[in-house]
DNA sequence: AACAATTCAATTGTGTGCAATAGAAATTTC
DNA sequence: GAAATTTCTATTGCACACAATTGAATTGTT
C-alpha cells in the first residue's frame, strides 16, 4: 500500500536517519567526556589511530567532510597538543597530521566507548552489522544520485 | 566473529549513521532549492503542514531539537513571511507557530521532494520501510541508555 | 494568599558543517 | 619551459545543534 500522505514526517527514511544520528551524538557525549572530545573529534582520532600521518584531504574523504570543517576542527586538537600538523616536504600543498604521544595515549581510554555502545544495543552485533551495511548502501545510492 | 579492532571506523554503526545523514543532507540540498529551504527548515514545515499552531516546545519534541536550535530557525522563517509566531493566550509561556498563506502554499512544491527520494532509492519502498523501523528502534535504544 | 518549584522560550557561547572564494603549489598542455 | 589547469589548504559567511543560563508565567504546597 502506497503512503497516503507523502509528506508525513514519521514515514520518512530521511528523518529516521536524522533522528538516529542525533541520538548517537547524545549517547556519545557523556561517554566521550573522559576523553574531552566531541563526536567529530573522536572520528578524527579513529582515523588517526588507524592511519597516522594522513593528509587533511584524505581525512576529509574518509569522514565525508570538507576543508571548511576539517581545518578548524584539527586546529583545535593541535592547540590542545593532541596532534601536530606538518606540510608535506614532497608536495607542499598537502598538510599531514601526526599524533603526539598524548594523542596516541587517548586510544586506551577510547576502548571503553564501543563497549558501551555494544551494551546499549544488546544482541550479538549481527543485527547492527546488517543495519550498518544497509546504511552503507543507502549512502552510496544517495551520493550516486547527488552527482546527477 | 568478534571485531578484531574495536576502534575501526568502517565497522562502526555510529559512523554509518553519521555518513548516511550527511549524504541525505547533500541529496536534499539541490532538491530544496526550489523551496529556498534548508533541510531542518523543511522538517519544520513537514510538522506544520501536519499540525498548524503547534507550540515551540512540541515542535522541538517532535524533531528532537531544543529551543536553542528551534528559536532562531523559526525566527528566520518568520522573517521571510512563511509563518507567524504568537504567544498562547491561555498560557503565555508558550509560543504557537501558525503558517501564513505563503507557508501553506509551499506544500505543493514540496510534493516533488519525496518523489525524488523514491526515485533515487528505487525498489517498492519495502526495504526503505524496514530500514526506517530499524533506525527507529536504534534511536529508542540509544535514548533509553542515554538517560541511565 | 504566599512562596517554592516547575515549565517554557529566548539568549549566549562553543563547535560543527557546507558554499564560495582565495592563494600557493603541482601537473598538464602546448 | 611558459601558460593554463588542477589540486590542496585555509578563510569567510551563514545555518544548525546543544549546554547552560535567564526571566517570565504557571502550578503546587501549605
Amino acid at each position: 500500500m502506497a503512503q497516503a500522505d507523502p509528506l508525513k514526517l514519521d514515514s520518512m527514511l530521511c528523518f529516521a536517519v536524522y533522528a538516529a544520528e542525533h541520538a548517537f551524538t547524545r549517547f556519545y557525549k557523556p561517554r566521550l567526556e573522559a576523553l574531552e572530545l566531541t563526536y567529530p573529534q573522536y572520528l578524527v582520532f579513529l582515523v588517526l589511530w588507524e592511519t597516522d600521518g594522513i593528509t587533511v584531504k584524505a581525512l576529509g574523504d574518509k569522514l565525508f567532510l570538507d576543508s571548511g570543517t576539517i581545518t578548524p576542527l584539527v586546529k583545535r586538537l593541535e592547540a590542545r597538543g593532541l596532534l601536530r600538523r606538518e606540510r608535506d616536504k614532497q608536495d607542499e600543498r598537502q598538510v599531514r597530521i601526526y599524533l603526539t604521544e598524548e594523542g596516541r595515549a587517548l586510544r586506551e581510554k577510547a576502548l571503553a566507548v564501543p563497549l558501551a555502545v555494544g551494551k546499549a544495543l544488546g544482541g550479538d552485533g549481527e543485527a547492527a552489522g546488517m543495519l550498518r551495511e544497509s546504511l552503507h548502501r543507502l549512502r552510496e545510492q544517495l551520493d550516486a544520485s547527488s552527482d546527477s
